[in-house]
DNA sequence: AAAATAGTGTCTTTCAGACAATATTAG
DNA sequence: CTAATATTGTCTGAAAGACACTATTTT
C-alpha cells in the first residue's frame, strides 16, 4: 500500500566538499589527489559516498570533513551547495553528488600521517587559471564555492569564520579582499565594520605585533545577519552610464 | 578496476517544485492533492521520481513541469534550490529530492481536464498562516524558494518573469511588493527602475486603461543583472541604532 | 469637475569612497 | 629619528526616502 507505484531508478549518492581557507592572504581550496580510477591522479575535492541508508547529508559531509581532511566542526561554517547529477559525470553509473561549502580558519598542512594525506591546500588561482584540472564537474562545484561565499560575505558574519578565535581589522579585511578578489580602503573598511552593530566585538584589550601600531583584538559578535551590509565593489565588467 | 569499492547504498531520486506566480498582487503556489497513501490527500509540491536512469536532473523539472503543472519552459525561470535527504522524511524509504524554483507569469487555474487536474495556485499566505499543511518537508522547502525569491529580485531582473509579455512599471512593483511583503514608494521605485540601464525597455507606446492616466508598456530588457540593485528595504525586526 | 493613476522635480538624510591627519609601536 | 601599521576626522558625490507637483485618463 504505502509501496512506489513503478520502481524508479535508484542512484549512488555522494558527498563533495569545498573547503576554502586563507593562507597568507590568498584563497586556498583543499583538494586530494585520487588513488582510484576514475580520475586516477587528478586533483578532486574531498569526498565520498553515503555510508548507509540511514546517514543524514549533513552528517555525511561533517564525516567526510573528519575523515578526508581532519577537520573537527567546531566553529567551522559549513553549508549545503546543491546538487549536482549530470548523467555522464561519473562514469561508473548514475552518480548525484551533494556539494557542500566549508570554511575554515588558517590551518598547517593536513599531509602528515594522518587520514587526510594526500590531501593539500592549494591556491583557488591554481584552478581557474587552468594550471590545475580537476576531476569529474568539481572545477564547477569550486566556482559555485566560491561563487557562494563571495555573495553571502555581503550579508553575513561568514568572514569570521575564516579567522581564528581573534582577530584584528585588518586581518578580517585580508579575507574580503582575498575573497572578493578586490582591494578596500583600511580607513573605510574599518569604520564600516565598527558601525555594523554585533558583527565584532572587542577581546580584552590585548594586542599583536606586526611592525607598527599593535591593533585591537576582536571576536566574533552575537550578529549573523549584516546591517548595513558590506557590499561588494561592482566589477568594472557591467553596466554603467560611464560618461 | 573502475568499479566502486564497497557497494555504497542506494538512494531514491525525486524533484519536487515550487512553482510561484503573482494572482490578484498576492503570491501563489502551485499545489497538488496527494492521491497515494504517504500524506495521502495532504497538499504537496508537485513533483515525482526520475523517469530513468539517465535523465537529467533539470530535465525532470521540466518534465514534471510539464506533466504536472502543464506549463511550458518557454519564458519560465527555472532554478536548483538543493537537495533535501534528511533520513525520515519519506516513510517509503531513502528518499532524495532536488528542489527546483520556479517562477510563472499569472496564469489562470489548470484545473479543467488536463494532465495537471489537481493542482491548484494557493495563495502562499495560507500555509505559512499554519492554514494549510504540506507533505514531507515541502514546507520548509516552500520557506527555501521564497527566501530564495526574495534575494534575487534584489539583484537579478528575476522579477519580469512574474510578468507576462509586457508590463507596466506599476504591475513589476506589484511584484516586489508581493514577494517582499512591503510596500514600496511608487514614484520612488519608478525612478529606480528606470535609473537601471537594460532592465526594461519600452515596447511600443502603446496603453492599457484601468481608470487613470494610462501607462507605458515594458518588456524585459537584456541585462539579467542589476545594477544598480533594488535592496529590499530592512525589516522591522533587524538590529538598528534606534535612538 | 472629481477621482484615479502615471510620471517629474526637489529636498534632506544617509552612505560610500577619497584622502589628510593623528597615534603607537619596532628598529 | 624613520618606517610601518592602526585609528580618527573631514570632505564630496551618489543614492534612498519623503513628498509636492504636474499630466492624462475615466466617470
Amino acid at each position: 500500500m504505502s509501496d512506489i507505484p513503478w520502481s524508479p531508478p535508484p542512484v549512488l549518492l555522494a558527498v563533495d566538499l569545498v573547503i576554502l581557507t586563507l593562507r597568507s592572504a590568498q584563497l586556498h581550496v583543499l583538494l586530494v589527489e585520487r588513488g582510484i580510477d576514475p580520475h586516477k591522479g587528478r586533483h578532486a575535492l574531498p569526498g565520498g559516498f553515503l555510508n548507509n541508508a540511514d546517514e543524514d547529508l549533513l552528517a555525511a559531509a561533517h564525516r567526510e570533513l573528519r575523515e578526508e581532511a581532519n577537520l573537527d566542526a567546531t566553529h567551522l561554517h559549513l553549508e549545503q551547495l546543491g546538487a549536482y547529477g549530470a548523467p555522464g559525470r561519473d562514469p561508473r553509473g548514475r552518480v548525484v553528488s551533494v556539494a557542500y561549502l566549508a570554511i575554515a580558519p588558517g590551518l598547517p598542512e593536513p599531509e602528515a600521517g594522518t587520514d587526510a594525506a594526500g590531501a593539500a591546500w592549494r591556491p583557488v588561482r591554481d584552478v581557474d587559471s587552468g594550471g590545475l584540472e580537476l576531476a569529474f564537474d568539481h572545477r564547477q562545484i569550486l566556482a559555485d564555492g566560491i561563487e557562494r561565499a563571495r555573495t553571502k560575505l555581503e550579508k553575513s558574519a561568514l568572514a569570521t569564520a575564516f579567522c581564528g578565535e581573534t582577530f584584528t581589522i585588518a586581518e578580517l579585511q585580508q579575507v574580503y579582499e582575498a575573497v572578493w578578489g578586490t582591494r578596500l580602503d583600511p580607513r573605510n573598511f574599518y569604520r564600516k565594520i565598527q558601525g555594523i552593530p554585533g558583527f565584532i566585538v572587542p577581546a580584552g584589550s590585548e594586542r599583536r605585533t606586526t611592525g607598527g601600531r599593535p591593533a585591537q583584538l576582536f571576536r566574533r559578535g552575537p550578529q549573523t545577519v549584516l546591517f548595513p551590509p558590506l557590499n561588494r565593489p561592482p566589477s568594472p565588467s557591467v553596466n554603467r552610464t560611464d560618461p
